[in-house]
RNA sequence: CGGGCUGUGGCGCAGUUUGGUAGCGCACUGCACUGGGGGUGCAGGGGUCGUGGGUUCAAAUCCCGCCAGCCCGACCA
């Protein structure tokens, strides 16, 4: 490709509207374009690195036996409407209406159309198992787009369905996507974690995400030395054993005014009430927070959680757990409808489901029975001390709704957990029968009678992949690609204006053409070799070839984007020593 | 949806406080020079100042309404 036929225009300054580095260099490189909020218009460069990405992500698709297909990205309602999700979505689902006023929406997933689909096509246990997958546009209204292409609210992804008739082939589709994502994502060239993730609104049971370690990214993780990695809404507390109360002393309620707050008590406690083996702390205190759920039919439900009081309730991880029903603040006037509640002294003696008060409890994990507590005496300025609970108070069951820390030990025994931060590449979801029984997809089993297949679902952002990988891929002068994704396996520069120098790139070119090798040739003629570096080192191809003032010696120049170094290399082994360089090295990383 | 900010040639911005000829850099066109790190000079083209209304002799600037965009928090490939 000659750079002065390429519809492409570098920019010098970052746009005004871009914060991370991808959606800067990709703006300025002229990959994408804006062309609204959250949406973007692919450039010719930009195009070739998605093809490229979907390219990988289609061979190791085929490679575990998924068949291609694609279904319109403008949908009618109705099998939305089976599932609910017309509903559910909620203003995420772009919706519209046709000339005639009938709905219809542009699709933010596609599990509705390709269960319908095997149901249309197969009725036999003897068609399954089946996968199927598309590479295709998504729509979802977003609250708020943003970091250009990795959320945007036009997106391109890649999603395939399982169908099985048991649960073994279930879990047979799931393994053999995992083992797939698993190569094209050591193919893309990016560091990546796999995740313990909630299955959520989605339903279902066994769910893992793929997450791109970046500092930009919106995604919290945990992982521990020992191997442990779950997204952090997925984490489970490790939880002591019950334990023995019968020697534990009596609960006590003591005077504490002006201690609306943990750490008020604390100190009021240490002073007036003091431990004779240990100073009062925060984690002994037994902290109730009031929310009000919201559920999906509008029923608002009070609800009492129980934390440690040196943690704060994580609201995320709160509704992750109480889902789909929605989480909102208590507020003056709930409390003023629930008098028994004492703002700042809530304890559970009064909270439960079969209490007077009848407000659901649930507690922490750390909250086992036997372990005592400083908590809420449910009137102004009185708390009690040596409350055990599963003797002195119980609760309707446990909630992971407290925050995580790093250090907290992992579940499963194998070390502190460290935090970070990642972005959400991939995401597989055992869905079980939901979606096929709502949409009645059954099938003949081998004995004759109906049975509901088991389905799974799989996701890879295709276009944030674009966004992923320069966001790890780039330095201060611009892209690095890894090569398996680069527009053009070679960027020939031609650093001056003597005709031989144009004679012997359009030389070389030829000559890497025929051998497959893209290249993007700066022909440019009224340009200075100092733009065309600069161009080159923007756009990112990491092999840049400059031909110029070396040419009379013989040489040319062979650099590597990444290290940026450079060697001499003779004009009549250049195309042996590109080749080398293009095929050589093993491709991953940038 | 809550909070903050911004709308001025294609891009990045100044000008608004204190009303008075719409400016700068980049990009673009032509010519000349230059030719290994976004080079120099000369000459050019291109703007409903987001939008509607108001105040005024006069509005990018002041007042009111609306719209749009960005950033920070609650949702997701």
């Amino acid at each position: 490709m000659r750079m002065s036929q390429l519809f492409l225009q570098t920019l010098r300054d970052d746009p005004a509207d871009a914060e991370v580095p991808s959606h800067k260099l990709l703006v300025r490189a002229g990959y994408i374009r804006r062309a609204a909020p959250g949406v973007y218009s692919w450039l010719p460069l930009g195009l070739r690195v998605l093809n490229k990405i979907e390219a990988i992500v289609r061979e190791e698709m085929d490679a575990i036996g998924a068949q291609e297909m694609r279904f319109p990205a403008l949908l009618p309602k109705e099998p939305y409407e089976a599932t609910n999700r017309w509903e559910e979505y909620g203003p995420n689902l772009f919706r519209l209406k046709d000339r005639r006023g009938v709905d219809m929406l542009l699709g933010p997933t596609h599990e509705e159309m390709f269960t319908l689909a095997v149901k249309d096509m197969y009725s036999s246990y003897k068609d399954l198992p089946a996968k199927l997958y598309q590479i295709q546009t998504k729509y979802r209204d977003e609250a708020r787009p943003r970091a250009g292409i990795l959320r945007g609210r036009e997106f391109i992804m890649k999603d395939s369905y399982s169908f099985d008739i048991d649960d073994a082939g279930l879990e047979q589709a799931y393994q053999e996507h995992r083992k797939a994502y698993i190569r094209i994502f050591d193919r893309l060239g990016f560091e990546y974690v796999i995740v313990k993730a909630d299955s959520g609104a989605m339903g279902g049971s066994a769910s893992e995400e793929f997450l791109a370690v970046s500092s930009t990214g919106e995604d919290t993780f945990v992982r521990s030395p020992g191997g442990y990695a779950a997204n952090v809404e997925a984490v489970t507390t490790l939880s002591s054993e019950a334990r023995d109360y019968a020697d534990a002393p009596a609960a006590q309620e003591v005077d504490t005014p002006g201690t609306p707050t943990i750490d008020t008590l604390v100190d009021v406690l240490n002073a007036n009430h003091p431990r004779t083996d240990r100073p009062w702390q925060a984690s002994d205190t037994l902290k109730n927070v009031i929310v009000m759920l919201v559920h999906p039919d509008g029923r608002r439900e009070p609800l009492a959680v129980g934390v440690p009081g040196d943690r704060e309730v994580d609201e995320k991880r709160l509704e992750t757990h109480v889902a789909p029903a929605e989480v909102e603040a208590f507020t003056d006037a709930d409390f003023e409808a629930n008098p028994a509640l004492v703002r700042g002294y809530i304890g559970p003696q009064i909270l439960g489901a079969d209490s007077p008060s009848g407000i659901r409890y649930l507690v922490d994990p750390r909250v086992v029975s036997g372990t005592s507590w400083a908590t809420g005496a449910n009137s102004e300025g009185r708390h009690v001390i040596g409350l055990v609970a599963g003797r002195d108070f119980d609760f309707d069951g446990t909630i992971e709704a407290a925050e995580v820390r790093p250090g907290d030990p992992a579940p499963d025994g194998s070390g502190p957990l460290e935090l970070a931060r990642g972005i959400e590449m991939g995401h597989i979801f055992q869905l079980g029968r939901k979606y096929a029984e709502r949409l009645g997809l059954q099938v003949l089993n081998e004995n004759g009678s109906l049975t509901t297949v088991a389905m799974g679902s799989y996701g890879i952002g295709v276009s944030r992949a674009v966004g992923v990988i320069v966001e790890g891929c780039h330095d201060d002068r611009g892209i690095i690609w890894p090569r398996q994704v680069s527009p053009f396996d070679v960027h020939l520069v031609v650093a001056g204006k003597a005709p031989e120098m144009f004679d012997a790139a359009e030389n070389l070119v030829g000559e890497l053409e025929a051998a497959g090798v893209s290249v993007l040739y700066d022909d440019r003629v009224k340009v200075s070799p100092g733009v065309k570096f600069k161009d080159a080192e923007l756009i990112g191809v990491p092999t840049i070839v400059v031909i110029g003032k070396g040419l009379v010696d013989g040489v040319i120049e062979v650099k590597d984007r990444a290290s940026n170094s450079a060697r001499s290399v003779p004009i009549e082994n250049a195309l042996t020593e590109v080749l080398g360089e293009v095929r050589g090295e093993s491709s991953s990383g940038c």
